[in-house]
DNA sequence: ATTATTCTCGTACTGTGTACGAGAATAATG
DNA sequence: CATTATTCTCGTACACAGTACGAGAATAAT
């Protein structure tokens, strides 16, 4: 027969994913799961990155033939949302709210925040790309719970959400980056060296200020916090 | 010999790409240029997106033997670092300044989103990655010469720059999903019909609720000016 | 003319995602 | 019980990726 399903009952649709997929009561039982390959490949990405996440690493790691992982997900982009939504699972989507939608608004951002330093590859996996599982619904339900105090009507409270995930996200991208660029110190300080020959050209000369200014050391942290709070603390809800 | 250099004269520093390099008065002239490689890889991501980028297709595209390229680029990153560079060059770096760092502020921010727009592989491309090319860096010399009048120091100007930069790559991200998403209606009906029944299962009523509010039609601009605006506005110089 | 240098690019290697299909395991059917 | 339909596993194979290697072509200095 034609690959009419499997474990995952990998469909047509992109959707037909996150459906519950009835359970077949015939065939050969599944070896592994669905839950334990997306395991699998989150751990490697957290700890090698994005890029050793390959369908022979998985596979090997879960201890599974490769082609046995198609069974589970139609194709790789399909385990990348598998995993995006697993991670979501992190995301506690019944924290109590304050009545404070500014405030539980903040929290949101932060949760993100945390989720997204804890799985580096988050944000540019998430970039260009939507994924609707479970627990990502579940997390978008509670923003918008947070959000029932604005007064916003519904399709207001969706952008709003939209456009936090998308700052939370842009910032972090940018925030690890930064932070990996400092892992390794002799490329930090060739990239200091270039910033340096290029302050000096002439003409730079507010790169070259902003380059010898005194760095008072700021926590990433305190920063994402200050232009979150100035998001949040600017939203009207006219 | 063991590649010394050729055209691009890749070194082992990164940053030795961005540098000018001493023309070699010797040897076989160069048949193609780096500006040429980088303008048909360009060219490719914006048709095609940037997975049909690929070594082979830009080689054939610009009449070269594939390792040819390798005479130009180090690898293949360093050719993405070029493409970046390269269009970043479009963001006019000596536009007028009013002088009201607002307002000058917002334009920058527009501006970026335009450039991204035109490239809809750079979110990605730039998530989790640092270019620091001339052309970037003349964008944001003139950034930070907008920032003048703010009174900030150099370092938080250049924070500034940086946490606007992630803001507008985050959205114009998110915006370009979106995009993507509603360009193929059946993939869009599915999933519309995919949330309607999540909606549907009672576990949801923020989001069924913000499904059936009625849409009123909201152009991607006027958001993204919304928000540029709340953040930018936000913003103090104490 | 010789030689050093700098480029071009065919060949080849490793690693990728995944189509195909043979075979193993299970449940329903006679 | 044997048969059969179903559902899974996974070895093999293929196209295509990035790129190391190195032989040869073109150019400038000697």
């Amino acid at each position: 027969m034609t690959r009419a399903g499997g474990p995952g009952a990998p469909g047509v649709d992109p959707q037909e994913l996150w459906l519950a997929r009835a359970q077949p009561r015939r065939g050969r039982r599944p070896a592994f799961s669905r839950e334990a390959i997306t395991v699998a490949a989150v751990t490697l990405a957290d700890a090698e990155g994005l890029e050793a996440v390959t369908m022979r690493r998985v596979a090997s790691e879960v201890g599974a033939g490769v082609m046995s992982l198609y069974s589970y997900a139609r194709d790789k982009e399909t385990l990348l949302d598998l995993m995006i939504d697993h991670v979501s699972g992190e995301l506690p989507a019944d924290a109590p709210l304050t009545g404070d939608w500014r405030t539980d608004l903040k929290a949101v951002g932060h949760l993100q925040r945390a989720l997204m330093l804890r799985h580096p590859w988050l944000p540019a996996a998430v970039s260009a790309r939507r994924t609707l599982g479970p627990n990502v619904l579940a997390f978008l339900e509670h923003a918008l719970a947070a959000l029932r105090p604005t007064g916003l009507d519904g399709a207001a409270r969706l952008e709003v959400f939209s456009q936090l995930t998308a700052f939370v996200s842009g910032h972090v991208g940018y925030e690890i980056a930064q932070a990996a660029a400092a892992r390794s110190p002799d490329r930090l300080a060739a990239e200091a060296r270039y910033l340096a020959a290029v302050a000096a050209d002439g003409r730079h000369p507010e790169l070259a200020e902003a380059l010898s200014a005194p760095g008072r050391p700021v926590t990433p942290e305190a920063t994402f916090t200050r232009f979150l709070n100035r998001l949040i603390d600017g939203l009207d809800t006219d």
